[in-house]
DNA sequence: CTGAAAGCGCTTACAG
DNA sequence: CTGAAAGCGCTTACAG
């Protein structure tokens, strides 16, 4: 063996060892190992013993090629650090796992040029499947995905225009109840901190919050608004946006988690206290934020409820079927974050003082 | 076709359409994909436009089946929704692709079953090396890969006694580093949240703190330790254990980051000021923590020099050659979580007035 | 129920 | 520089 080799192709056996201790042919080996019904009883008890005191097991690659089926579904992610996405992947990966599949998990990095990578390494690598959370216009490897007609779910994000299937959440409700519950609290100036609008999540729950304003009665006011990009250094900057105005709103609902902890770092360096002097209300349910100080109020979405269908989905397409989009609801859960507004107390006559 | 083959394998080209395409045989063509010199730059030229416009890729099961190399590497992580190995596996997965490989990504969720069945899809899949946060004694599925002689490297945790490279962090400087930070406050009692004595890191920051400890001339006492399992719930339990002592610790050094965020969510529930009433110092240092409330002060591993050197580490035993383990060192980084002990002010006061 | 043979898509000595 | 051929490890009609 030379080192240019390697070191992991020494002695792998193969079928063929197989078959020469079992005493019969690799036709008959390959039947038993695949459980095929077509074979004897003593068959069966020699190959099995064969496989087992050879520690056998079969090459993946050579079994792909001949049966064109690879077992692998690829999961791409928007970024693996955001930690919605890497429960996505956790429970997308488990549903996957007990359905015989192993998944293929990549890292776009909310970049459209390594999502594209890794859908093109996807492609060569012939899985059966996509599950995706698409960036982009869908052009570029999207687009070959499609015009490949390979099996593809979109998850939490969709590209309008294409013909795959997807799992999304409709925020409707839960912003609705959001903004609902923050005027029941007696807040009039409710500020937004708005995901990227290249993003089908940015857009729908821009569109929800928008209209929950209106159904509660709320001026339009477009100071009332920030953009930020899903990522926590943007909700630092956004929230410093919206706490700098003259009238600062006294509440703010955040397009998702790692904005509203951006959000809570710049309330804590302005001195205000989350839940008393400002209120906040997050989309995304993530479990390890229900342990920060304060807890949030969140909008719900069920992350893992959308992984599971999003394999289901993906499957009934491998085999054949045709399967419908699913939209789930969300939902508001009142946590700590969310108070009546300062304005009748302390900060407003701090306000008055101030004059 | 038929809907039980699938959707994906229509019209799939292969090297032969982009022979005959070209006018050139399926050798030659191989050749001009693979970049061997050995090809006129006629061949090159019309096997590139035939490539370009059939839009053919090359089947890795393919190609790997032949050259015994799959240009994909395993990355098994102990539980992906820890911000931890998230950030590892980020940084793993760049420097892979950087490399030219790409990364299979798996998590174990801290369970030795998952673990152990994720490997042997590792081993079936010939993959050309693993890079693993080892859990359990070595036995299973670990004992496999160390036996069929697979390239491996382990990173952040290792198991003794296997013949196994890792890339690992010394904790003995930093934690010595912040308990003489802490003793130098006027901290006499510092508490302990240990990580499961199973895992390597665990038994590797546990001595670190005990020798700190002597070091800085602080009592041994058991009572001051208190165990958790790098979740985030078991932090939430010791740190109820400890500060439920009849005379509690002022400091509390936590093994891990999650658990560390348990331990603030517990003193928010006991109406205690994190980096006033208590201090805390946590290892790992996940960058979104630096946005909590308050912002950790923590003893730093670089999680990105680590995914980096594994990989490297793992590209060297790839190529035959038998590199050493990598010891990393660990430093203190002072932030808001740490403060003087309230011994002499209002808690011991508090105390005094409860007698 | 079994075995010999063909073939999945590619790469790589081998001869020219 | 090129092509015909063998073969990577497996599965699957085909004939018996």
């Amino acid at each position: 063996m030379t080192s240019h080799e390697g070191v992991n192709e020494m002695d792998m056996i193969t079928i063929k060892d197989v078959a020469a201790a079992a005493g019969v042919s690799v036709s008959t080996a390959s039947r038993v190992i695949a459980g095929n019904p077509a074979t004897s009883p003593e068959a069966r008890v020699k190959v099995q013993a064969a496989v087992d005191r050879l520690d056998y097991r079969p090459n993946t690659q050579a079994q792909s090629l001949r049966s064109t089926r690879t077992n692998t579904i690829g999961l791409l992610v928007s970024d693996v650090r955001n930690p919605f996405f890497a429960d996505l992947a956790h429970s997308a990966g488990q549903a996957a796992l007990d359905a015989g599949y192993v998944t293929l998990l990549g890292n776009a990095n909310e970049r459209t040029d390594q999502q594209d990578s890794y859908l093109n390494t996807l492609i060569q690598r012939r899985v059966d499947g996509i599950v995706m959370t698409p960036h982009g216009d869908g052009s570029g490897a999207v687009a070959d995905i499609v015009r490949r007609r390979m099996p593809a779910v979109f998850v939490d994000r969709t590209i309008e225009g294409l013909d795959v299937p997807s799992v999304t959440t409709d925020s409707t409700r839960g912003i609705l109840q959001a903004v609902q519950h923050l005027v029941g609290l007696g807040h009039e100036r409710i500020g937004y901190i708005s995901g990227p609008l290249s993003t089908s999540t940015g857009r729908e729950r821009w569109r929800s919050f928008a209209a929950a304003r209106t159904a509660c009665g709320l001026p339009e006011d477009a100071q009332m608004v920030a953009s930020g990009d899903y990522q926590a250094a943007s909700g630092v900057a956004a929230m410093e946006q919206l706490l700098s105005l003259p009238v600062p709103p006294t509440a703010v609902v955040a397009a998702d988690s790692l904005m509203a902890v951006g959000a809570i770092s710049c309330t804590r360096e302005r001195q205000l206290h989350m839940g008393r002097d400002i209120s906040l209300i997050a989309f995304d349910d993530i479990e390890l934020f229900t342990l920060l100080n304060p807890s949030l109020t969140v909008i719900s979405n069920n992350v893992n409820e959308m992984g599971r269908l999003a394999i289901a989905l993906l499957l009934d397409i491998i085999d054949g079927r045709d399967p419908e989009s699913v939209v789930l609801p969300s939902e508001l859960i009142i946590r700590s974050s969310t108070s009546r507004p300062a304005t009748a107390g302390t900060a407003s006559l701090n306000q008055e003082h101030a004059k």
